[in-house]
DNA sequence: AGCTGCTACGTAAGCGTTTACGAAACGAGA
DNA sequence: TCTCGTTTCGTAAACGCTTACGTAGCAGCT
């Protein structure tokens, strides 16, 4: 008995062949390219339906040259910044035919990997990077693979780009405080995971003490602290600053989740929010209403839309006129940021 | 003036004349295959190095048949509890030459447009479906695309899978009120997102119901509240709940961000916890711990990261031995579930 | 009738690999 | 010396498409 190897399903020709029609006319059929007859067009496509045939993206891919699939790079989706990041450029690639390769390095060794290797090589028409730091010797391994990158949430030299301003971010949230007759004022501020530098921690610092400068405050050394940037540094950062021999009565955040863990710390402290101490957090994050905490917003799901729709329009049409997009931030006034207490 | 059509990269074909070998070669070469001496073999790693070459992976995959991709399906990448899986499963499958194609299904109508459509068809080895609830119709069409689907997070028939006993988990938040001497305890309940069931919501009601039995506690219709799974649900049904004649000492939330909701209505509403209520929740939540939140706590990383490896070694030699994990939960002790204040 | 210009379709040459099969070279055993 | 088995490599046929080019067929015009 021989078992003849049978393909998975069938292919083009196997349709071709049940169609009566050639190869070609069933590509021309179902990829909708002109120099078919509508009815022929509609034969060939419900037969199609009905062995519920699908065309081979790779062996289409091999034959047109492009791969219709864009690489997102992202340091950790687990976070919810990068999760929301990744949610807006998926959401923005909906309907443009172009799948998602999904590439996450979380670790320094992981993204040193990447750029040697370049998982993704050959296989993107695109690579979004997700609020990566990138160095140059990686900005040009990354040339070498010869597609359109797009950087989301930062910038990467002259390459398209979606973020917001940091600097005004830091603004924002500082004069918020300034407003409501602070005057000494702290900030928990971050520090990268990488060796590599962020830009958005000098950024909104810059801001805090723009703000404070223009006010006339004195910026004291002593209230910016460092902390990674999650909720623990919040926890620390705000135990540092209550160990203080002067706490300051406001406190600008690096992020909400800093902010979380500093009301954390306060709560624990029976500090009273915002009577004795004010807290603002910069992001809006998805939990900052539970918190009641006064922050300023900034869209990361819509960053991750327009990095979307940006490398989708590149793909069509080349480059678009605006390449470099930034967003507006938004003081939302809760309930964590209020007037300095009166003594 | 003639422009010669040039190929983006070189192929194997150019760098095979480099090297003064064949293309099969140079296949079997840097594919690791034996038939090349270790001398030839060396040279032309190094050649393919030089010239910064990488195989084409679609190339390879049209020749070889199998796609080296898979495909991650999930209902929502921004929500905490998909991303943390999606972060299990990529680590899961980091160091497999697997690559990750992310199709996100958010709504109702994308469902049933992905299960309709399969764009994942032809393009992925395998299939991991992230506590998506499917119809037996989405089943049969998932069957069409003839490769292996595992869940995540939830079960498919006979399908592998990965996930958490969701009864046990509503024992274990239920018990620990009943410890603390509470009788009166609620439960904030969830409904789902889509038209088709979780199972989540009825076995955690289950869990609850049963060690309320076994305790000879009544069980009041009254003080189990439905509501959204997100933190606003838990601001409703506990305003519900505090709006009863006889509101309960204890509540159990589906899910910790419930609880977080819970927990704000209760502030706002200056109700001390746990004093006067006790609140538990149910997933660990990456800031629970912010909250203080007693809770229950299920591996969602884990699990990502165990279907992930799942299906590295189905894919690599065949249905394993293991192939329908349960992950234990485990109660996690803050400080919002207290015992019942003495009158 | 012959020519022109369409439209609809088929032929076949790729796209860049993998791999079955065959050939050459070489050493070992008889 | 001849045969046989290994090892190393080349040849060429897939893999499943897209698309440039060629060819009917037909309508409309002269």
């Amino acid at each position: 008995m021989t078992v003849t190897k049978r393909p998975v399903s069938l292919n083009m020709t196997d349709l071709a062949e049940r169609a009566g029609v050639s190869i070609a006319t069933v590509s021309r059929a179902l990829s909708g390219a002109p120099g078919v007859s509508e009815e022929t067009r509609r034969k060939i496509r419900m037969l199609a339906d009905d062995l519920s045939y699908a065309v081979s993206p790779d062996a289409a891919r091999l034959a047109r040259g492009s791969s219709g699939r864009v690489a997102v790079v992202t340091p950790d989706v687990a976070h919810w910044f990068y999760a929301a990041m990744l949610d807006g450029i998926v959401t923005g690639l909906r309907g443009t035919d172009l799948d998602v390769l999904l590439y996450e390095v979380k670790q320094e060794r992981e993204r040193r990997r990447f750029f040697e290797e370049l998982p993704a090589r050959r296989q993107v028409d695109a690579l979004i990077l997700v609020a990566l730091p990138i160095s140059d010797d990686e900005r040009r391994r990354l040339d070498l693979m010869g597609v359109t990158v797009v950087m989301a949430g930062g910038t990467l030299g002259e390459h398209p780009h979606v973020r917001i301003d940091d600097v005004e971010a830091g603004r924002q949230a500082t004069a918020q405080l300034v407003r409501a007759g602070h005057t000494r004022i702290a900030m928990i501020n971050s520090t990268g995971t990488w060796s590599l530098e962020y830009a958005a921690p000098s950024a909104r610092l810059r801001g805090f003490t723009t703000v404070l400068e223009e006010a006339g405050l004195e910026v004291n050394p002593a209230l910016v602290v460092h902390r990674h940037w999650g909720s623990h540094g919040g926890v620390e950062g705000m135990s540092e600053l209550l160990s203080l021999p002067d706490p300051p009565t406001g406190v600008v955040a690096f992020s909400d989740e800093v902010a979380f863990g500093a009301l954390r710390t306060l709560r624990r402290a029976g500090v009273a929010v915002p009577y004795t101490i004010s807290v603002v957090g910069i992001d809006d994050h998805h939990l900052a209403d539970m918190f009641d905490l006064t922050t300023v917003r900034q869209p990361v799901t819509e960053q991750g839309l327009v990095a979307g729709r940006l490398v989708h329009e590149i793909l069509q049409k080349g480059d678009p006129e605006a390449a470099h997009v930034t967003l507006p931030t938004q003081l939302v006034v809760r309930g964590t940021a209020g007037p300095v207490a009166q003594p």
